[in-house]
DNA sequence: TGGTAATAGTTGAAAATGTAACTAACAACC
DNA sequence: GGTTGTTAGTTACATTTTCAACTATTACCA
């Protein structure tokens, strides 16, 4: 198993960004799944309420640049563990406001702090200035 | 939707580097699956056949970061479409020596054409600095 | 006004993934 | 040599995700 092309896989970003993001989500994964029973999606669109405070699930689509069907769903089943409300738009009935509960909330602030607790281990493995540069690079990647 | 919290998504690495690797992966998603109907696990495998010409199933899982019954059912659809080989070894009849046909090489030439294609455009996002650095960082971040 | 198009969100079936249990082959130890 | 443990890889079943079709509501425009 000696490597024979030219061509490296470690150099082709797609791949590098999955794995680099593969790694650093399980711990993550460990937390919201064991103490929530949590998917992916729902610790997203979680966040997202969280910071933002009021979004359609349009809104949610967009900021995640996620599938609807998926933020449907993660949202229902929000809802039925009580952690986000929604309100039908008094103008346009075809939106719905969603809102944490303050359950929704509390499990937030715990989640959050074990997330940034998270990020200062995965920032040890880079320098300063990897981190700045990375960030950057990251977002600037992250424009479709 | 006016950002209320201290905490910025946008800061939280696993969050940036699964966005990141979702965008920068869709493109190159529509080539080797419209071309070729293969699934993400499956151009991976091919791909590492490729690059190391001769490995096991457990190689590739090593090597690649991906789950045994992942790389099992990749194995299977590509020997399918007779991408590739397999041949039991001599001495230990667990193991499985995969290696590509010649068919699996003419598919892997044309998607890593591809490839480095989509890696260019990827790449004029960022500056030459912010590639190196963000190589590196990817590559600290992929190790477990 | 009425008819067509567009939008927000949901649902159901099919495809893919994850988890755990399984088979087959070898190793190690008595 | 037979028992027990380990390893490579597969299979079965449950959970998620994807894709396309659907409902309900609003927008557009002749």
């Amino acid at each position: 198993m000696t490597q024979k092309d030219d061509f490296d896989l470690r150099e082709f970003l797609p791949y590098l960004l999955n794995q680099a993001a593969e790694i650093s989500s399980q711990s993550f994964q460990r937390i919201y799944k064991g103490r929530y029973g949590m998917l992916r999606t729902e610790w997203r669109v979680l966040f997202h309420l969280a910071i933002y405070e009021r979004m359609t699930a349009k809104d949610i689509c967009e900021k995640a640049i996620m599938h609807k069907t998926k933020v449907s769903r993660a949202v229902q089943r929000l809802e039925q563990r009580r952690y986000l409300q929604r309100k039908p738009d008094e103008k346009d009935r075809r939106h719905e406001w969603l809102t944490l509960t303050s359950q929704g909330r509390a499990v937030y602030e715990d989640l959050r702090a074990h997330a940034q607790q998270h990020d200062q281990v995965l920032m040890q493995k880079l320098s300063s200035e990897e981190i700045t540069v990375l960030r950057s690079a990251l977002n600037a990647l992250s424009q479709p």
